[in-house]
DNA sequence: GGTCATCGTTTACGCATGTAAACATGAACA
DNA sequence: TGTTCATGTTTACATGCGTAAACGATGACC
């Protein structure tokens, strides 16, 4: 089953540091995103049952980290889009953002060096 | 309100060549989803009230089309992502891709098409 | 040992979604 | 003119999500 919105706030928060305390994650999101604890301890509960979290007892609360990595999520999150819009190709997608300007001086700076990079280590 | 998985299906339908009977698009997505009359009827309703798509009476029938475009509907979407999960950067996502060897030799080609455009057209 | 504070667990509730059946309506045909 | 067929409209129903309150257990403190 899907990381949904909500819940990948709280796997963000874990991705950043973790393990950590329900607690600990309602303090960095909650006034940021306007959740009560109930809140927090339901989506912790649902990522529970979902295996994209653990908790492991610390005393008498828990401390919850990532099971599910980052890049996996990313990868699923970005695959799906890419499959979805762009036919499964990264060049009509950028292609996309150029047209939208979002590309950004810098972009085009890093895009052209991994370009290089590419091509350096096929060569 | 956002468009849903299951309706973005109808809209391809609608973006692909419109406008079209209900049956029409029933006769192009059914088989293929395994969607009945009744469900794409359902999404028909449901995008019309999110004023994604106009009914233009055509005799007995209505014929649908596209009110919300494909470019504003990829756009949402890949804003979306690009802002959740990259910082709304774009060379992070294409490292991305690149890492997960998404990129394709013509993907390659054409990136860098892109960028020499860029440059051409900025000079 | 009884009470309180602290955690986690269970339950709730309205809304969106996926999927579709039931119903209404009007045209066509017997 | 009553029946049927084709369409659209309404209603349904299970599941997931966002948001949280209620409940339960457990350790700390008087």
């Amino acid at each position: 089953m899907a990381v949904s919105e909500a819940e990948a706030i709280i796997m963000e928060v874990l991705w950043r540091s973790s393990p950590r305390s329900a607690e600990d994650i309602l303090a960095e999101v909650g006034p940021q995103q306007g959740w009560q604890e109930g809140t927090v301890k339901s989506l912790l509960n649902r990522l529970l049952k979902k295996k994209a979290v653990k908790a492991e007892r610390d005393g008498r609360r828990y401390l919850y980290a990532p099971r599910l990595t980052r890049e996996q999520y990313v990868s699923q999150e970005s695959k799906g889009l890419l499959d979805r819009l762009f036919g499964g190709r990264v060049a009509p997608l950028v292609a996309h953002f150029s047209e939208q300007r979002k590309l950004s001086r810098k972009d085009i700076v890093e895009l052209k060096k991994l370009l290089q990079e590419l091509d350096d280590e096929q060569s």
